[in-house]
DNA sequence: AGCACGCCGACT
DNA sequence: GTCGGCGTGCTC
């Protein structure tokens, strides 16, 4: 047996995680049918198997392996098998990897492997989760007129005959009959892939009518030449029926079109929506989709079935082809940036991925985040406006209250409920309307207090203080999740068991609640009440007017309608901005005016309390009356005069080490490289500094900040992080470019 | 990330 | 004397 006059090259990146891994590794195959983004196994190392990710396009080589590998001195491998029978990436999206890989200066491997569903990931573990299922049908083939039957034989030929499009094989009692058709030919059995997705069997929707001023954004969008827009509307104008005009549109060019929500805001209603308006298979992509139907969630919008995709952050990967329009609806929430490796911002990763395919983006928001506006007013991006609601009455009472004078607080009441806002709640539920009441902090209190040394109740694992939870009758991090129940607790410095709770949150908002108003139904809604699923349950029954008050964090402030709130009350409005980022204002304008909006709806008029320390704070102010613009202005001369995006660029640099002293060692000599390398530049650099968390788990942290204008410049310093990264492989070095509030 | 190689401590 | 701790280094 002679060797082969040729072979193919073939480039492969090893599925396992390690920054030294992330490069390519030659093997070779004489087989024709490995391409680009299929997984293949390969022998790693000392290990028999590893699984490896095609990254580039096989070479064909003109020689034999033998020769080859004389010349070149490169030593080859087999592939030894292939995994996938197509790619499971378009062109586009090996390109999309590539990118964010540079970009966020994040290995390669860990991008594939966040870009594909778990059953598809490059590792071996993958292989272990839920793959394709098939279902064996039975078929009907043309038979002789020869062909001698008996008579249950011809009546199980005679009923399969009678369904071209299949009988289930494990349907049909008949086994011996069945088999002797399938012997004789007249039967025949096929694999059938069948997909674990629920079928959605919704009536379709009457089309839609747009109003002048949605009409007038639905052709600019669609004459334009530009590539991203950012549609500025204010809430209840309406974007939703411009999302869906212009994704029939692009449909009707046999584009597909892509859909991005927040979780958040992804609630049934909507889903509803979108599948009853398209005639197209739409996908749905979220974390909470089972393994086995993303799995054929994603094989589905593969092999062109779906052409209409709906999903979260990471739904920005899904491999649709020929794309026409990626829609990011909300595009201001904080989920669309990963605040983990790899830290990739899917609103960047959509307008890269738009640019590469020929296709459009669209943000819509009714708050933009400031620096999407900047680049709006810059002509970076095409400003598109609707400022008309189709509910005239959005007017709202707005009432602030102090809550530095004592006067507003009845103690004998209520120490945490301002009379004003009783009052309001009292009038509203006379006229048995909903109240909604919002304080972003979860637990009964958030610190836990030693009579006998005043010291706070910390956590063991990563030093935050602990939040008092009444009802379970624990202390919990809000951070990492460590609870431990009250009644054992002992001060960790003086062994005390006398404490005292300070400060309030919804736990306590609710107990207040209860015993203010004993006759209201009320429910309490936060990220620690519940599952997913029983959120969605709250919040339904909640808009379908089972209770009368509901309290909650900011989970309350998004996404639902609900039509018989008038009072949306806040406490501690201020809270948030005193967060000690660049970001505590943008975010706290987006919590308020995005609360506000939930009141009043059609022919109730909405009635707006806030409880601040700051009355006569700028944010607190222009977000309780939804005056964006002003805010917009206002906030970018603050940024403007801080040099704070828009103006500069971020980048954290996080480092993890096991121990405190390495942890400041690899920290500082990340610092004295960068100040290196920025030599004369214009860069600013910060740290290292400790960070909130500074500990998790034994693990310690420190955070460096780099600030400057030039990408480039910034792109090829961080680069030289790396070899500092390989060398002290005690430490990790992370980098977050552009990091989300979360992460500064 | 795996896995082997390699050089120091306590066990049948 | 060997078993095995995990530090270090390499993988087409």
């Amino acid at each position: 047996m002679g060797e082969a006059s040729s072979f193919f090259l073939v480039k492969v990146l090893i599925g396992r995680k390690a920054l030294s891994l992330d490069r390519p590794f030659s093997y070779w195959t004489e087989k024709e049918n490995i391409h680009q983004g299929m997984r293949v196994i390969v022998s790693f190392g000392s290990s028999k198997e590893a699984i490896g990710f095609v990254v580039e396009e096989p070479q064909r080589i003109e020689k034999p392996l033998s020769a080859y590998v004389k010349e070149t001195g490169i030593k080859l491998s087999p592939i030894l098998s292939v995994l996938d029978e197509t790619s499971l990436l378009t062109p586009a999206l090996m390109e999309v990897a590539d990118w964010i890989s540079s970009y966020y200066h994040c290995d390669k491997i860990s991008v594939l492997s966040s870009m594909l569903p778990p059953s598809l990931k490059p590792s071996l573990t993958a292989l272990k989760k839920p793959q394709a299922k098939d279902i064996e049908m039975v078929y009907a083939l043309p038979i002789k007129v020869s062909l001698s039957l008996n008579s249950n034989e011809s009546a199980l030929y005679a009923k399969v005959k009678l369904h071209p499009e299949g009988v289930k094989k494990n349907q049909i009692g008949a086994k011996k009959a069945l088999a002797s058709l399938l012997e004789k030919g007249a039967l025949e059995v096929r694999k059938v892939p069948v997909y674990r997705i629920p079928e959605m069997v919704l009536a379709k929707a009457a089309p839609i009518d747009l109003t002048k001023e949605q009409e007038q954004v639905y052709n600019e969008v669609l004459s334009s030449k530009d590539s991203v827009y950012l549609l500025q509307g204010v809430t209840g104008s309406g974007k939703t029926e411009v999302y869906l005009k212009l994704a029939d549109s692009v449909l009707r060019q046999g584009k597909s079109v892509l859909i991005l929500l927040p979780e958040i805001a992804l609630t049934d209603s909507l889903l509803n929506r979108f599948v009853s308006h398209f005639d197209e298979t739409v996908s749905l992509l979220n974390s909470s989709l089972s393994d086995a139907r993303r799995y054929d969630e994603y094989r589905r919008i593969l092999s062109g079935e779906s052409k209409v995709v709906l999903g979260t952050r990471s739904a920005i990967f899904a491999p649709l082809s020929n794309l026409g329009l990626i829609l990011i609806d909300e595009e201001h929430s904080s989920s669309y940036k990963q605040d983990k490796a790899p830290f990739y911002d899917a609103i960047e990763v959509a307008k890269k991925r738009a640019a590469l395919e020929g296709a459009k983006v669209v943000l819509g928001s009714a708050t933009p985040r400031l620096i999407d506006r900047a680049r709006a007013d810059k002509g970076v991006y095409h400003l598109l406006r609707m400022n008309q609601r189709y509910s005239a009455n959005q007017e709202k009472d707005l009432i602030v209250v102090d809550t530095n004078d004592p006067k507003v607080f009845d103690l004998k009441v209520s120490s945490l409920l301002t009379l004003p806002l009783i009052e309001e709640i009292k009038k509203t539920l006379a006229l048995h309307q909903q109240v909604m009441l919002l304080l972003n902090r979860r637990g009964y209190a958030p610190a836990y207090y030693c009579r006998n040394c005043h010291s706070l109740a910390r956590c063991p694992n990563c030093s935050i203080p602990l939040s008092y939870h009444k009802r379970e009758g624990i202390l919990a991090c809000h951070h990492c999740g460590y609870r431990c129940s009250v009644s054992d607790y002992e001060c960790a410095s003086c062994n005390s068991h006398d404490f005292i709770a300070l400060g309030f949150g919804t736990e306590h908002v609710f107990e207040e609640l209860r015993f203010l108003f004993p006759q209201a139904k009320i429910l309490r809604l936060d990220s620690d009440v519940s599952s997913k699923n029983v959120r969605h349950e709250v919040l339904s029954s909640f808009a379908d007017g089972e209770a009368d008050i509901l309290v909650g964090t900011q989970v309350i402030a998004k996404g639902h309608d609900f039509p018989r709130v008038t009072l949306a009350a806040m406490l501690d409005a201020d809270a948030s901005l005193r967060l000690p980022t660049y970001m505590a204002n943008e975010e706290t304008f987006d919590l308020i005016s995005q609360f506000v909006g939930r009141a009043g709806r059609k022919d109730l008029k909405g009635r707006v309390l806030l409880q601040t320390l700051v009355p006569e704070n700028k944010v607190i102010q222009l977000a309780s009356k939804q005056d964006y613009e002003t805010f917009y202005r206002l906030e970018m001369e603050e940024r403007r005069k801080f040099q704070y995006p828009p103006y500069t660029y971020l980048t954290s640099i996080q480092v993890k080490a096991l121990s405190l002293q390495r942890c400041e060692e690899v920290a500082n000599m990340v610092r004295s490289y960068l100040l290196q390398a920025i030599g004369e530049k214009r860069f600013n650099l910060y740290g290292p500094s400790v960070p909130y968390v500074a500990h998790i788990n034994g693990r310690y942290y420190r955070n460096l900040l780099l600030k400057y204008k030039n990408q480039e410049e910034a792109s090829k310093i961080l680069d030289g992080l790396k070899p500092l990264a390989l060398g002290n492989k005690d430490a990790e070095i992370s980098i977050n470019v552009d990091p989300g509030a979360e992460s500064l």
